[in-house]
DNA sequence: TATGAATGAGTTTTCATTCAT
DNA sequence: AATGAATGAAAACTCATTCAT
């Protein structure tokens, strides 16, 4: 059957796209994006110069793709994280832990997806990029508006309120831990993650 | 005496050095770094190609100037916030908002310090504003020190753990902020950072 | 085969480096290093701009190839002029004439080696050509030593004392000859050579 | 009167140039005559950047008037060294010495006058300069007549032929002194210089 | 005369992208 | 599909020279 070539075919076409998003997520995490060159890419992917294009577009598309693959990673770790959990509480804990976890496997990713705004990518694919961005603080969203509801705490603060706040210390402990000031003050991220987590929410609680 | 001549050209100078850094900030701002050209930076001086080297030896150079420059701005906001204020929770207080006052009247200062370290700089560069930056927060520091030992908690936390949360929870919410999720969720940033901070401290005290 | 392919592509690829050398050493001798444009050699050479720089890190690099190459020539000339002839003096003969035939046949190589040291190159650059110029002195060395041994001229002179004569006598007329003083003065170079060569010998051995 | 006045401008004016001549002249030694900026020369003349192009018409021309004074101050020592020495001999060892004198005394007038052809002039330049080249060694050749005449070797060799020769074993000793040889070799310029005319003058004898 | 800031054409070099093979 | 040489626009930066003061 013509079937099983054109799986290999399809096979070796996702492997080829694999491994440039692999050597360009690499590149523009050592380099950063505009110092990247698409022949260090291609290099690295161990490709011709030309056969990158038959794969992406140009570079602002790799790194583009590399960013909404690491949405879904996120994502994907978010609802891993929620599965089977029914308190709210362990829930946003879930959540949170989730999204270190995310930093920490994945640091490259988590890089990239916070430069996106920076590199001067064509309006089209930022608004791709901008589009994922909503959705991923959506679910966290979801899971605050579930905890305050059952803390009774809906009148105190706005639900968009305590997810920003939420969101916000977590991801400025891994912007303070991508500036090495973590080494700095020898603290370590997942700890801090949960304690301030708990101590926040404690503090909600009054 | 040749002192008027001499006070004239110093400020003609200083009014240029500040035209250039002016005009390149905002481009920065706008496009980003590397999408800013020498020429660019030029034209929107009104000067020649040639003559912003008179008084820069490159695009980084500009750059690092603008960065060191908002540091300075935003330490002497920290002073002057602490001017006067006595009580350790006050002092907190008051930083916090020194910040967020930072981040909304220099916007474009507070963007451009938080990608000095992606830019890709010389380490010369680099290490200069790498040292401002500690610097800035190493005021934080202090503050939070003087806090924990007046509550007396500083055998529960270290002051490095409470500085990073503190300065990560106000820190993040300027992140979100620029990501405009403020906009989305109809949020206000300093009242943010102001319960943000309240909440916090109390989930310390119990 | 892919054997045929290859070669056709490696046979072009120094089709063009030689078309890129020679565009660049008539323009060298033309102009001078200093005045000659990449540009300049990229149109010569009927290449684009970028394309050089796929053959040659820079003009310093295509300037140091020349040379390279050059003292291969030389020296390669001087060891086809020792073939076959043994006696000490024929031999030291023979280098002369290779020497001024090198010259003749080869002036744009001869000029452009004599700037190598004015030209401001890198020290890496710098130190590759000063090697291979004490290399081509070298062999002349070597003929200058057979010929004096077998004179029984050791101890009155040394060897480096009278290799150093005789290069110079020849370099000497050579800077002369390009200086135009041979067209002004009727004189014929190879003439001179000998004739130089054949008196300083024979008053050395009085 | 205005005389005192006028001269003592007169003399300011030359000291200026003076040291204008000397700040470049060192500069081109060290550096080369292209990698030297006009800039260079000001700061080291201690003169602004517009004050020498009212004493030079351009950077060539400095180069230029370098050459020129050089090529007078070599043959003011031609002229002293034959000071009062009637022997043709005598007046070609004087004159071979009185060279070597100039440049081991002014060796970055030597250097200077050497690359005279290959900087880049334009032909204005060049001309007045070649001229003065061909004029010194017209004085050289002048020696070499009365010595041939002496020795009657008239109908043997022509006077230019000997000049050549003469002039070229020194000036090729210069050339190799230049590029390091003499170092390497151990040698030093001033016996090489005597010995090699001796040695040559004796194969003439013959 | 003297200053030195300003000019702007010109230099080397880079690199995303194309295209003949 | 794949190659990789070629393109050429554009970048940062230099510097001889000018000119308002």
């Amino acid at each position: 059957m013509n079937n099983v070539l054109a799986k290999r075919k399809s096979a070796e076409r996702q492997e080829r796209i694999d491994r440039i998003l692999a050597a360009a997520g690499e590149l523009f995490l050592e380099k950063g994006y505009n110092n990247t060159t698409m022949r260090d890419i291609c290099q690295a992917a161990q490709l011709s110069t030309g056969a990158v294009y038959f794969y992406f577009k140009g570079k602002d598309a790799i790194y583009t793709s590399i960013c909404e693959e690491s949405f879904h990673v996120l994502m994907d770790l978010f609802k891993a994280s929620l599965d089977g959990v029914d308190d709210p509480l362990e829930r946003l804990e879930a959540l949170n832990l989730a999204y270190v976890k995310f930093y920490t496997d994945h640091n490259e990713r988590w890089l990239l997806m916070s430069t996106f705004r920076t590199v001067g990518l064509s309006q089209v694919l930022f608004e791709r990029l901008e589009k994922l961005d909503f959705q991923a603080i959506g679910m966290a969203s979801a899971a605050v508006a579930d905890f305050l509801e059952g803390k009774g705490l809906v009148g105190k603060y706005t639900v968009q309120q305590i997810t920003l706040a939420v969101w916000a210390g977590t991801e400025g402990l891994m912007d303070l831990h991508q500036r090495k000031y973590f080494t700095y003050m020898n603290a370590n991220l997942e700890e801090m993650a949960t304690m301030q987590l708990e101590v926040f929410l404690r503090g909600l609680g009054e």
